[in-house]
DNA sequence: TTAAGTGCAAATTATTTGCAGTAAG
DNA sequence: CTTACTGCAAATAATTTGCACTTAA
């Protein structure tokens, strides 16, 4: 329960209202406190096997709205599906080519070193860095 | 003339038969030894508006084979669309995020210092590094 | 001549949306 | 109550594919 708590707290403090099926999301993303790379099929599919109904669609559209709220990342790298991070901050990650999964590449001290320079009328959003796997 | 012979031999060289098609796309792609960064879509509007006929089709099938032999890198910043990069060394890109263009920011000597190691039982087949700007 | 390439139109895949019904504040 | 949320099913969008036809070698 304390775990309910706090995936609970997660959604209103962003303001979003806890309904049913957002609290299974965010517990199954947030529960245990450890970070979480899903896509929404994946996050439907846990879902499917918590027991709990969730629609497809309000998979998709909550982890839009997740997104949309700051409690999440979107992150490309497949082209044919999106994947959402639990973790907000920049950090890297690890792409495995074989299987399609993401995981995070953050515990080392990665740095770049002369990132190029933002051209004149633009600032930098954000830097993405994708390390691709391969299996050996 | 020396361009037509350049690209033509573009295609030959990687073993891909200089159908006219080709020839026509790869004329716009390396014709002018210039990089290139384009979408299925926009390289099927520059070839409409070069007057030749191709269909949108050919030009998919076209990227993936210049892909396939090497000639080109898909790059993955959008998730809606796929872009296509005629210069194929490692090199940071950046993502315009108002107009999804995609430039080359390759001109500085940027550099990653500590890149997590791959993980046992892996290896990194490539780094990509996408700045994503925002019009100021 | 013959295998590779091309062009449609139909099929696929991931995702979004309209809208009627449901539930949270 | 009333406005946001949910769940279908249909709509989109980018890309691929099946197959008859064409063309480079």
């Amino acid at each position: 329960m304390t775990e309910q708590k706090t995936s609970t707290a997660w959604l209103t403090g962003a303001g979003l209202r806890p309904t049913r099926q957002r609290a299974l999301l965010a517990e199954l993303l947030v529960g245990d406190g450890k970070d979480r790379h899903v896509t929404a099929e994946s996050l439907f599919e846990a879902a499917k096997k918590s027991g709990e109904q969730v629609s497809l669609a309000t998979v998709y559209n909550t982890l839009r709205a997740f997104c949309n709220a700051g409690l999440m990342h979107e992150i490309t790298v497949d082209g044919t599906k999106s994947y959402f991070d639990t973790n907000t901050s920049e950090h890297p990650h690890f792409f495995w080519e074989d299987t399609g999964e993401l995981t995070d590449a953050s515990r080392e001290r990665m740095e770049i070193v002369n990132l190029p320079d933002a051209p004149a009328e633009a600032e930098i959003a954000s830097v993405d860095v994708v390390i691709r796997l391969r299996r050996t």
